[in-house]
DNA sequence: GCCTTTTTTTAACAAATGATAAAAAATTAA
DNA sequence: TTAATTTTTTATCATTTGTTAAAAAAAGGC
């Protein structure tokens, strides 16, 4: 059984975790989204389209992925209290790399990109808040970078491990392979190693 | 004899190239920046402190690195037009992973982390210019990113020589070699190779 | 110019990862 | 449960990149 939700991980607590808002803008922003329950397997995000949607996830497991010579690399695994959005999409209306599909049965709630810029051109508190998003975008995106070039697969893979148990008890070792950067055979070297 | 100077590259512009500014918030933006000229070789930001600025590049050339096993590693070059901050310091007042040091002598424009971050507080414009500043370095992360996990050292190298030529003329190859996340000798094998 | 220092290239060998194929284990469906 | 399918591990060999050392080339100082 999942488990029960609590105030913890409701939509109202994942916006003031990011940058707590005043009643008045969170009531407007809260009510500006669109709540969903979707299947696993649902593709939400498209590689090459412009995603038109910022998601909020409740509940639920996603992964984000390219497709290359080598068939599909997962870039980004989503969970609970996650944001799932294209961000060439949502800050310059382009298509993005990626596509993000489920890989649970999820709640979700989304905004659309042209409420959300409204929102952020006539509400400074708005405005501050999704600074503070894309500020923490940027410094997960800023660490993902420095791991893949300073620390080794068998690092990557430890960090795993001891940060994000989570993630490697849902989702299987050849997707975990690619978001390490490496091939499965490689990942499972590694893991036969540390035994 | 370095080129003169064209409202191009002035650091009003620089600013409106993140988002225009109404002539009031620019104003105020640009009194609290300070001017300054700055000698070759200078340490701007440094490894493991909070830097307290964030710099505008309006000449000059500069290099950000990481001590590591291996001696330093070069993760990022800015020029004229780029900003220059340490993420963690800046978002977080945290150190930051990296120095920077200028490779040539350069005229900067600083402001405070305080006096930026009042101003956002302050004036939504200015709110809106930051968001789409985060925005913007999150797009260069992302591709910075991608590149390192899709393309090889040798695509990465012909990449920097389509699309970054003047930092190829002015940065010596040892540096171009630790940003391509390679050794020194293995980038004069790709270089040897594509003649 | 010439000498010193720094930077770049080349060579030889070691280590890590990739590609492919096949075996083993786990999961799913009837 | 059994059979089919999917996932994970193991093995072999090729390729790439790293390490170290030395030679060649370029840059800087006198």
């Amino acid at each position: 059984m999942a488990y029960k939700a609590t105030t913890l991980n409701t939509i109202s607590n994942q916006i003031d975790t990011i940058l707590p808002l005043p009643s008045l803008e969170k009531e407007l922003l809260l009510s500006h989204l669109q709540r969903m329950e979707v299947a696993k397997g649902k593709l939400i995000i498209s590689a090459g389209k412009i995603g038109h949607h910022v998601y909020f996830i409740e509940e639920g497991l996603a992964r984000a992925f390219c497709e290359n010579q080598r068939g599909q690399t997962t870039i980004w695994f989503g969970q609970e209290g996650d944001v799932m959005l294209s961000y060439l999409s949502f800050f310059k209306d382009k298509p993005g790399y990626e596509s993000i599909e489920l890989l649970e049965n999820a709640v979700l709630y989304r905004i659309s990109s042209k409420d959300l810029r409204e929102l952020y051109r006539q509400h400074i508190h708005i405005a501050n808040w999704g600074r503070k998003f894309a500020e923490y975008e940027l410094l997960k995106a800023e660490q993902r970078f420095m791991d893949l070039q300073f620390k080794t697969a068998t690092e990557r893979y430890h960090d795993l491990l001891v940060n994000s148990p989570a993630i490697l008890k849902r989702v299987q070792l050849g997707y975990i392979a690619s978001y390490l950067g490496i091939t499965q055979v490689s990942l499972s070297r590694i893991r036969s190693a540390l035994k």
